[in-house]
Order: C-alpha cells, then structure tokens, then sequence
DNA sequence: GTTTTATTGTGAATTTTTTCACAAACGCTT
DNA sequence: AAGCGTTTGTGAAAAAATTCACAATAAAAC
C-alpha cells in the first residue's frame, strides 16, 4: 500500500520514530556507537519486535548480531521526518499560552525555529520578553506566503480558532499544531495535531481512579 | 474482559470521551437539549459506530429513533472519567513552560485546580504573577502526603524528571502529566501521559512532507 | 391504534496494529 | 576458514480497534 511513492506508515509509527530519536540522542551524548534493538526499545518503552517492525517501514539499517550504527539510524530517522533541516514555523495567538511557547527552548534543538508570532493586539504589554517579533494578524497572509511558511502553531482563542486556520490554510500552511479546544475543519491534505491538555489531565484522572 | 469490576475500555476510547464531552458543553450552550449519534459524531471527528461503540462500553444512554439528551450523557460521561468533582493538581518545576500552565485557564473550567507550584528556586524573580504560591521542592511530600493529591504536572528539566517522578510516586501521586522529554519508569499502577511538543511539530513535518 | 420514520445498540466482518517465532546474516574467536 | 553466539528482518499468528449491517425499538404522524 503506497501513496505518494512511499508506503503508508501508521501515525503511531512516526511517533515512536520520534521518541526513538531522542533516545538515540541520549545515547550519543554518553558516547555509546552502537545499540541493539532490544536496548533502544527498552529506553524508548516498546517491544524490540516493535521497534524493528517500525524501521523496516522504511529501510534496513541494522547489522545482524550487533545492532544498530547509532549516528548513522539517528540520521536515518531525522531525514525520514523532515527534520533534517531547520523548519520555519509561526505561532499565531500570543495570550498567556502563546508567550510560553515562544520562550520555550525546546523547540529549536529539535530542528525548529518560530520565525514569528500574530496577535489581534501585538503592542499589547506583556510581562515577558522575547526575541522574536509579534506582528498583528492582518500581517500574517503576507508573512506566510512570502516565508512559505508550511506549519504554525495555534493557540488563540476558541472562538477564532476555525477562523484563524482556515486564513492560514488559505495561504500555503499545510500543518498546524492547535491548541484550541475543539476539532478544526480542514481539507483532507492538511494535518492537524491538537493539544489539549485538559484532556490529559481528564484521562490520567479516569485511569487512576480504576 | 474486567479489571477492577468494570470493563477494560481502551485508551482511545478514553480520549474521545473527553472529546464528546467538549462537543457536549458547546451543544448545551447554543440550547440543543438532544443530539444524534451521527451529529454528535460529526462535531468529534469521528464516525457514527464509533461514537455508539465507544458509549456501549459503559452503558445505554440513547433513545432510539431519537438521539441523546444532552445534559444526561454529559452527566454520564462526566462521571465516568472522574471529573464530576474538583481535582486537586500540583505542578513541580516553574520554568517558562511551568509558569504559563499556572496561568492557563482552562484547567479550572475542566474540573481540575492546581493548588500549589513547586520549584528548587521557589524565591526566583518571576515576570509574571499568577495566583498559586510557589514552595521549596523539600515541602513536596508533606504537601502532597497532606493534600492526598494524586495527580501531578511535571515541568522540570529532563536531568531530574525521573527523580522528581519517584518522589511523586513515592508520596502517592497516581497520575502525572509529563512535559519532559523522557520515557519515565513507573510502577504499573501509576499512569503517565506524556506531552512532547517537539514531537508533535516532527509528526506534522513528516506528513506535509508527503 | 397502527403505520411510518428515525436512530440506537450490537454481533459479525474487516482492518489495523502488535507480537511471535525463526531463518538469515554478520562479527568474533579459534 | 569454519564454527559459535548474537541480533536483525520478516512472514505468519494473534490481538485490538474500527466499521459494517441490521434487528430492535421508540417517537411521531396519521
């Protein structure tokens, strides 16, 4: 089964692609070459056949009876998710949210750069200074097209969220990280990955009360 | 299929509870006091059996040829995750990330409160006031013993992640919603969620890449 | 009170995901 | 260069989740 020239990967799978990496990470900063599949899925929380099973959608790597090159899978992984090279990414909706997110460090160590940030009032006072530059929203058409921007984080309001992405869709984003609560209507070539993090809380709540 | 008397509902299932029970809250506000499976299922995303599938698990709640009162099943499922009353939250780690989850309204309205932040420099200077007070780590376990809290936000950085889980865990925390970018070790009877926004904006690059 | 219409609840079928089991292949030792 | 000990890669089996298909049933209409 393929679409576009490549076979179709569960979304589970390029999760875990994801999580792997960063145990490669881990490993790589204690100076460790080479790791079986056994090991990195211990680190990583699955099954050694799961992690296999997950790489062999896209290539072999590994070396019967040693494992795996910890650099070389490490690169592997990173190309297969894009993230090779640096993405531009804007944020638009600059509340309480929002600001946290452009102070958030964690995202320009993963291949990740929040090249700018919208808001209905961009001179509003806030508390915290950040590097980048917040534009209003009228801006943002123009910005994203000119940028060729292809993914923005959302965290405004609930009211403007549909509003919002539809403007962003309209002008070339093709993925969007939202934060609003509700279930963003969108064409079926763009991919949305909502955040709730009340949810979370929700369903740690139900399991724990078990 | 049972664990603890009632029936081991996936945790998928779960998730789009939380979901239709937004989509719930919304009807309720524009006054619809009764809603189908397929409308209900269309404002969640997903499928109509799904929605009826996901509700058999935990009882019978819908007229048929009629559709679902829109208060009761919100009741229902409110109650089934756990959230019909207040739940006491802490969080442990203030940085960025930790200080605009204090300052996040939407817990409160879910059912959820944090009631108290701690930090290994609860004195730093913080650019923006938020209402919790913020305590020594050292005042962790007596709070957590005191306050019988059994969920926990964890937004420390990933060198003491784990360690800070274990006090948690040591204390009686059963549920902790994890920011840092780790696999933490848990005992089964604990529940982690991780939320990994790194990973989120990866999953994105990938399949706009297609 | 009977018919029509709408919609639920669910067993069965299908699809997807995970796990098993083992042959194939590689490095290392002798 | 042959044998041994590992560990991968993968077809097959199992498990889990989703979707289908339709009988059951309740309200509304007549």
């Amino acid at each position: 089964m393929k679409r576009n020239g490549r076979p179709i990967i569960p979304k589970k799978t390029i999760y875990r692609l994801s999580i792997y990496l960063r145990c490669l990470a881990r490993l790589r900063e204690n100076g460790i070459g080479t790791v079986s599949s056994e090991a990195l899925a211990k680190a990583a929380g699955v099954k050694s056949t799961q992690l296999r099973k997950d790489l062999a959608y896209f290539g072999t790597f590994g070396t019967r009876g040693l494992g795996y090159d910890v650099t070389e899978l490490s690169q592997k992984i990173s190309g297969e998710l894009g993230t090779a090279q640096l993405q531009p990414v804007v944020l638009v909706g600059v509340g309480h949210l929002g600001l946290a997110l452009l102070s958030y460090r964690g995202f320009e160590k993963e291949g990740f750069e929040i090249i700018a940030a919208f808001d209905t009032e961009p001179n509003r006072r806030r508390d915290k200074k950040i590097k980048q530059s917040i534009l209003g929203i009228d801006a943002l058409p123009a910005f994203v097209t000119e940028h060729a921007v292809k993914m923005a984080i959302l965290s405004v309001p609930v009211v403007v969220a549909q509003e919002t992405a539809n403007t962003l869709i309209k002008h070339g984003v093709m993925g969007i990280l939202n934060f609003a609560p509700i279930v963003l209507a969108v064409p079926e070539d763009v991919m949305v990955n909502n955040v709730n993090l009340a949810i979370e809380l929700e369903n740690l709540s139900y399991f724990i009360q078990g």
